[in-house]
DNA sequence: AGTAAAGATCATATTAACATGAGAATAACG
DNA sequence: CGTTATTCTCATGTTAATATGATCTTTACT
């Protein structure tokens, strides 16, 4: 569904607003929270800082916060830095140009549930899915239920 | 949403049931009528054969037909030969174990919509998809209303 | 001013998807 | 049996995503 890179940034988004209310996160502390390579980590938020969801600062004492409180984050404006969400990724087949005027062979049996899933990455906010299971380095044991 | 392999094939199958109904069709001309790189397509059509899809038979008058009527071949049958829809692929945040039982951040959001995916492949068949505009190649200009 | 801690950037490696080209194997048919 | 039409297979090329490593730049603090 995601590309590797929008699950990263999204898991990362997650942890600072789970962890970085109070103070800049470190690109190497969210890079060993959640086993993502650092330096992709590192171009990842720096994107994210470029496309206004995050600040970095530079030097020590540095680090990247979010910039607007979790509520106010669609995970749309996440994924859509990285997966293209336009044109023919809506498109079951393929197509370039497929709309109601001009429609692909699958185009009404596929529209309601591709616009669901637009509307689902609109609505959602960052902070639907804070107090869940926190996301952590996959793989990893999790020592559970009291 | 699909690979391109993916929409390949489904395209592909979708000309086979419109068309080949009576005799098997060869891959270039499929490939010409759709716009796929023929030996590409080629590889595409011979593992939806192994994977019994479709028949292939060689030599002169050879070609590729459905082995099923459109009615019995849910879109899934096909688009799983290429696209894999188990584990990680369900969860949005790329965890290998997320379940109900073990839920990612993310789980009970997006549950419901990744089931209504799974549903629409598995529900959907190639039948389904004919009589609409059937799908031509991509970008090609196609002469429209009188 | 010097130093350490951070992000930013650049060059390169790795991998998988997508694609092309050439030829081998098979089957029909005269 | 040879010719021709087709799938099948192998070798290779291209491109984009993913990842790594080295170095540069900025900032806070002493």
């Amino acid at each position: 569904m995601l590309s590797s890179t929008a699950k990263y940034a999204l898991r990362a988004v997650l942890y600072l607003a789970e962890h970085g209310e109070d103070e800049p996160l470190q690109v190497g502390l969210i890079a060993d929270a959640l086993g993502i390579p650092r330096n992709y980590l590192s171009k990842i938020l720096h994107e994210l800082a470029r496309s206004g969801v995050l600040v970095s600062a530079r030097g020590k004492g540095g680090g990247f916060r979010l910039v607007a409180p979790p509520q106010a984050v669609p995970l749309l404006s996440v994924v859509e830095v990285f997966d293209q969400f336009n044109g023919n990724r809506r498109c079951l087949l393929g197509r370039e140009e497929c709309s109601d005027h001009s429609p692909c062979a699958a185009h009404v049996h596929w529209k309601t549930l591709s616009e669901q899933i637009s509307m689902f990455f609109r609505d959602t906010t960052v902070a639907d899915l804070l107090g869940h299971d926190p996301p952590t380095v996959p793989g990893l044991a999790e020592g559970g239920k009291p």
